[in-house]
DNA sequence: TGAGTTTAGTTGTTATTGCAACTATTATCT
DNA sequence: AGATAATAGTTGCAATAACAACTAAACTCA
């Protein structure tokens, strides 16, 4: 056996692969979910994860919405205007650094949110009773670790 | 105690729900990758998934290929027809049905898959350096109930 | 056989995305 | 103070996506 034994190329399964499994998952998960926010109530994800951040945060600037929704700084810019032209939104701009918004929802948009929220925990515990309590539990870890991992050691 | 307690109304916490912490894990660990693809291959996800399934399936139609990985088919047909225009792919149509079509990758789209495949594993592998090995299998089992559960109760 | 249906794939149109360039404001440094 | 850099947000534009309409082929069933 002194031959050379060349490298076998490998085969990919994309169906068990992590990133891709991952990715399916979500948009299963998200693409129905997202029906119910258009249609119920005429809201894209993008529009809705903005208000869940005011709902919690009110009087953050957008920046700071960027930074806690992932969502790039043009379209949040974009969909916060048609937020404001719905009046869902109020902007104010801060005296003491007039480039910072301060952005709160209006009185119409709290009431949106209010039932909106509800909404959303009944999907999230219908998805989650497949899980056991402490699968859960384990789950949310495993997917919270390798967050982190994966925005640590890569980039 | 006789007063109606008027239901407080809920918030949500985003960075706790679970349908956008699969959303934001899925981003990052998508868009890491597919730069990867980009700058390295020059494809794009959806093209590497296609020229994945044609790896593992040589001779599927672009039907299958759609089932396979979700692609919607006008994506899809744009996406092949790119990569033909590249001759990465090769396609006939079924002499049996001639509206069923035959994709195969070339002998550079090989080459060019048996690159790939070795730089995606070893992503893979380095993602999951932060489980250990009974964590991985338990959060792939628990992915893959999810999706099913997902997909079953919900449409 | 042949009208109606289904299936595979393509194309057109519109909306959404993502990047970069741009404006306005504030911070820094000499 | 004044030049330079950094920050917040907007806008333009090219690439991509989503949805529906369309073509061509094959099935169904009376």
């Amino acid at each position: 056996m002194t031959e050379i034994t060349p490298k076998k190329p490998e085969i990919l399964q994309l169906e068990r692969y992590l990133p891709y499994r991952l990715s399916t998952l979500s948009n299963r998960i998200s693409g129905l979910i997202s029906e119910t926010y258009s249609s119920k109530f005429a809201l894209s994800i993008t529009e809705w994860r903005i208000m869940a951040v005011l709902g919690e945060y009110p009087g953050v600037s957008a920046d700071e919405v960027s930074i806690k929704t992932q969502i790039e700084k043009s379209i949040l810019s974009r969909a916060i205007s048609k937020l404001l032209g719905r009046k869902l939104l109020e902007r104010e701009f801060d005296a003491e650094d007039r480039r910072r918004s301060i952005l709160t929802l209006t009185a119409t948009g709290l009431s949106v949110y209010d039932e909106v929220v509800p909404v959303s925990y009944a999907y999230e515990d219908a998805l989650l009773t497949c899980f056991s309590v402490a699968e859960r539990e384990q789950f949310g870890e495993l997917i919270d670790r390798l967050y982190l991992h994966a925005g640590s050691s890569f980039k």
